[in-house]
DNA sequence: CTAGGGTTAG
């Protein structure tokens, strides 16, 4: 009679269809054998009782309930129905019912029920209690363990189970591969990041101990993990390691490229997944990495011909990838494209309304994104939290202040959605660029939460802007002690000093950045030309037309400047003479992808430039003057926003 | 009870 639990001699018309009876798996026969009292004295053929099943499969539980009230001997397999519907019908007073009833029944201490009570409670968001079933489980199998550590890792509650774990190995219970899977999840799911990372690699080590270093599951979550540190190349080299990869593996490494600032390594090896591998057909997972690389790089070409790839392979129509595709558009300085992407899609949820409220955003157009917003809320999506940062950026960029406080106030009282870091930011960079650096301050002084890095980079980046100096030390105070090892911190306040020729404090702070061997970011910029990616930067003398672009260069200048241009060389940083301080800023690597654009580009092509910083001030001016003075388009991504440059004016209003 | 993915950010 204990074979019920296996298939092979499964009743069928105890078991509803859809209740997976045929994946019954030999340990649950284990585990019955093994079972106390309570179902060894009620054959579970006699007192099986079909209809409090049937009832749990048709989510009628409340009826089932009623009968288990008047059902004097329950079986295990009874329970488990009962449990897994409970979960199903998030239903936590009917689960506490069945959970009182089973200890009552003498079922506490059987650890099956126990791995199911652990899942169930964990669906209905009973952390607290998923521990109690776990502590109070004598008798804990491997299942018990990983039923708990699965729960806490989706919890976010790394240490919790790392440090679980390592009780577990003193008493000497061995893992099995779920475990492993949990536990390196475990190390990403913590609060403290950086600590983890070692401990991740001493359960790599175990890993390999242990022989699973062809287990594709362990060694795919190993890469991610890996990937979510920012560690590129050990995930680098675990992919590498693997006999056997699937799908999953290659994008798991592929999303690894596209998160870490790799997008040329990410789009290589997507080249090297569809060229070499006639095995591994990429998926929509595969190609939601992909676009996000596009994106990054500004390869608007490359995207579109992953957009056609897209549309072969029939993944046009899920959710993700349109998304992903509205975005790759619109940084790819392609809004339009991403508009008709978008409004091709036939349900719309809100991360695709999110998709198109942060490309108008990113694009100047604020009160475009602030009607998306709305529509969105017209069309019965309710907004996430998401979805204000992308609306209250979107205002920043385009200097709707009044619009964004009353965005952020209806967020609070009308969506009831509880302002993080994030929307702190937000506010403060809407306020802060707008010269309301008091108002912004105050901001700060009012929340309920510790400002993070983010909120006081924010305001710092708006003391760059209008030059105040007595914000700017107090932020910059706060943030080399959150984030000692951001340069671009250290460089603001440099450049706000500079810029009040404060020279000793420019030295001073300079000093700083070397004694902490750090190293500042250099300005960088990208240009596609024919499909391919170039970059430029002042330093280079690799570029084979480098002399040609400098000639350019200098002959515009000369030309410009009879025509009114001035120079801004107050962004020059150093305390030159002003022709030595001239021959810096041409030679800014965003001038350079101009003059290289000016050069390759044919004729009437607007010119699509992509920068890794904010564009400087005397480059703004400069992109201005040759828009209109080459009648020229240029198209200019720097890190937070596009510049439209057209006939002298740019898009942003010489607001950014 | 295993692995990879969309939107935000100074």
């Amino acid at each position: 009679m204990w074979t019920l639990y296996t298939s092979h001699t499964l009743q069928p018309h105890y078991f509803p269809l859809n209740f997976r009876p045929a994946s019954r798996s030999h340990h649950q026969a284990t585990v019955a054998l093994r079972l106390p009292t309570a179902t060894s004295t009620t054959p579970s053929t006699i007192n099986h009782n079909p209809s409090i099943q049937s009832l749990c499969v048709k989510g009628q539980l409340k009826q089932a309930l009623e009968l288990l009230s008047q059902e004097p001997c329950p079986t295990q397999h009874t329970y488990e129905l009962l449990i897994l519907s409970c979960a199903n019908q998030h239903s936590l007073s009917d689960a506490l019912i069945v959970h009182r009833k089973l200890i009552d029944n003498g079922f506490d201490q059987d650890p099956f029920l126990a791995t199911k009570l652990i899942n169930m409670y964990h669906e209905l968001d009973c952390i607290e209690r998923v521990r109690q079933v776990f502590d109070k489980t004598l008798k804990k199998t491997i299942y018990v363990w990983n039923a708990l550590f699965r729960a806490l890792t989706l919890w976010g509650r790394g240490e919790e189970v790392l440090g679980l774990y390592s009780r577990m190995n003193r008493i000497g219970i061995p893992s099995d591969r779920f475990t492993y899977t949990y536990v390196l999840k475990a190390c990403v799911a913590a609060e403290t990041l950086g600590s983890l990372l070692q401990k991740g690699k001493e359960i790599h080590a175990h890993i390999l101990r242990h022989g699973y270093e062809s287990h594709i599951h362990i060694m795919t979550t190993m890469v991610d993990m890996y990937a979510r540190f920012g560690c590129v190349a050990d995930a680098t080299s675990v992919f590498n390691s693997m006999p056997v990869k699937n799908v999953v593996s290659w994008s798991a490494m592929i999303a690894c490229y596209a998160k870490n600032g790799k997008p040329f390594d990410a789009l290589e090896l997507f080249h090297q997944l569809v060229l070499d591998n006639c095995d591994t057909l990429p998926n929509s997972v595969t190609m939601v990495s992909v676009l996000q690389a596009c994106a990054a790089v500004a390869a608007l070409g490359q995207g579109k011909l992953i957009h056609g790839y897209i549309l072969r392979k029939g993944l046009d129509s899920i959710l993700p990838v349109i998304s992903a595709m509205v975005t790759m558009y619109a940084r790819c300085g392609n809004l339009e494209w991403g508009k008709r992407v978008f409004s091709q899609m036939e349900k719309k949820d809100v991360v695709a309304w999110n998709s198109m409220i942060s490309s108008y955003g990113i694009h100047g157009f604020g009160r475009e994104a602030i009607e998306v917003f709305k529509e969105m809320i017209l069309s019965g999506v309710s907004p996430s939290p998401i979805s204000f940062v992308s609306v209250l950026g979107a205002c920043s960029h385009s200097g709707l202040i009044e619009e964004g406080r009353f965005l952020f106030e209806s967020m609070i009282k009308e969506h009831g959605i509880t302002p993080t870091v994030e929307h702190y930011a937000c506010m403060v960079d809407l306020l802060g660029r707008a010269n309301q650096l008091y108002e912004a301050a105050k901001i700060i002084q009012d929340m309920r939460i510790e400002p993070g890095a983010k909120v006081w980079g924010s305001l710092l980046g708006s003391c760059r802007i209008h030059c105040n100096i007595e914000l700017a030390e107090r932020a910059s105070k706060r943030l080399f002690e959150l984030e000692p090892r951001n340069a671009g911190n250290y460089v603001l306040l440099a450049d706000i000093y500079a810029e009040a020729e404060m020279w000793s404090e420019v030295k001073r702070v300079k000093k700083l950045i070397e004694a902490r061997g750090l190293q500042k970011v250099s300005g960088c910029c990208w240009i596609e030309v024919g499909r391919k990616v170039y970059s430029l930067t002042s330093v280079d003398e690799f570029n084979p037309q480098i002399e040609q672009i400098h000639a350019l260069l200098i002959k515009l200048f000369i030309e410009m400047k009879e025509k009114g241009y001035v120079p801004k060389t107050k962004v020059v940083l150093y305390d030159l003479e002003a022709d030595e301080k001239e021959r810096i800023i041409l030679g800014h690597s965003e001038k350079l992808a101009v003059a290289f654009g000016l050069i390759n580009n044919s004729k009437g092509e607007t010119i699509r430039i992509t920068k890794n910083l904010r564009l400087c001030e005397d480059c703004h001016s400069f992109t201005k003057f040759i828009s209109k003075f080459a009648g020229r388009e240029i198209l200019v991504r720097d890190v937070n926003r596009f510049h439209h440059f057209k006939d002298g004016v740019c898009s942003c209003a010489d607001y950014w």
